[in-house]
DNA sequence: TGTATTTTATTTGTCGACAAGAAAAATACA
DNA sequence: TGTATTTTTCTTGTCGACAAATAAAATACA
């Protein structure tokens, strides 16, 4: 576990300590500085946030519940692992829910919405133009996560937040893994979306939408299949 | 909240608390025993279950994170509400989830599946037969959560059990409110749901699948539309 | 030298206590 | 008599401690 002192502790106020720690958790987790498999000790927690254990251990309990760590009685806790071998469930999932949300984003939206979601698609082009790896995965999360929250169904949203979620986790370890890419044309397809979503057309939403969640589906694919050809001349 | 003391606490194995109290409460919250809006009193439910509050404070934690129990910093816990104003979205979201696991189930299904598949539409039909509104509408959800494990995507089963979880709360005021109806046509669908998930006809299914939530939503929104006219001979 | 057993150290689950914050009750005032 | 303020009670958030379970280290044995 790393040393992260750079995490100043504000004065706390009562109540207030469960949701910092899971908070710092959550982020640290969704950008791999707690990598899956990485035991989690919840006396170098308490240690780390200056609490008591207590609260450490209702913010990894919430934690849990979110499938980010994995819990058994008795036993150490650790930062739940990517399920390789299932991807193809994640990414079934993932295109519905992003095909549902940006359709719902159409058909549902109100005026206060768009400024949002405009606002988070400015933020990932900037990402992009700066080669910020992790600011353009947590601004691409936050621009479709306000999408579906513009949808106005909460279950859909809730689903959609997980799989984003995960997604960060994946494409952070895609961006660790390999040259790092940073494609204008994931910027040019957000701005067609937001297009489509202002003037309500749910079909070329839904249309576009998918077509955007196949290619991070198949960029994420490339993880799997590259090989690493080791290109030495003989 | 209800003295239920017909919960005779086993013998508890250490790190068995927290499971044992979330267990209980959340089926108590499922079948409205603690009925929406009731207060959670963790001192009570301390004494109740014979622990310390810590146990009963990581249950809640776990109860919040699923949305059965609503919290608020200092100040007391309660059963969460159900949304009447939004049970459109929970309509939508049912409609299109009982599509995608019966749809999955007839594509992935495995032979160890079916038994408990079965199983769950026997008792199912049992209780229908014996009139016992909480079994019946109990077994309808595991029954159709079975199914789900059987299209094996967890992300998907993982909505679908909360939307079964919700439908299990309004389905059991349905049920205190108004008439008890014990519908045969149900037993029959399960049956024929069945049926297009062993042929592996994944368009039948589907078309089952939504037929079948359509109909249930139809009856739940009979409970809001439904006049109580007073049939008196005048 | 490899393995089994025992001992020690560490971590987790729960306990009961303290105190902050909120709610309820009592008191004061117009 | 209604309202504002104060006091009391109750509940929640966190604390540090104890002990059970697990993991790691040390010892014994073949």
């Amino acid at each position: 576990m790393t040393d992260t002192d750079n995490n100043s502790l504000p004065e706390r106020k009562r109540g207030s300590g469960v949701k910092m720690v899971y908070d710092i958790l959550r982020d640290e987790i969704l950008d791999l500085v707690l990598p899956p498999g990485s035991p989690i000790d919840e006396v170098q927690l308490a240690e780390r946030f200056k609490l008591s254990r207590t609260p450490i251990r209702e913010a990894l309990v919430r934690l849990a519940g979110e499938g980010l760590i994995d819990t058994l009685p008795n036993r150490s806790t650790m930062v739940s692992n990517i399920d390789f071998l299932n991807l193809h469930t994640f990414f079934e999932a993932l295109v519905l829910m992003y095909r549902v949300t940006t359709r719902l984003a159409a058909q549902n939206h109100r005026p206060e919405d768009l400024p949002s979601i405009r606002g988070f698609h400015e933020d990932y082009a900037a990402a992009v133009q700066a080669r910020d790896a992790l600011a353009m995965i947590a601004t691409n999360a936050a621009f479709h996560a306000a999408i579906a929250e513009a949808g106005r169904n909460p279950y859909f949203t809730g689903l959609f937040r997980r799989l984003l979620d995960e997604g960060r986790r994946i494409l952070r370890l895609y961006y660790q893994s390999y040259e790092e890419q940073f494609p204008q044309r994931f910027v040019d397809e957000h701005a067609e979306i937001i297009a489509a979503i202002e003037a309500r057309d749910v079909e070329a939403a839904d249309r576009l939408g998918k077509a955007h969640a196949e290619q991070i589906v198949e960029q994420v694919q490339k993880l799997f299949t590259r090989n690493n050809k080791l290109d030495i001349d003989l």
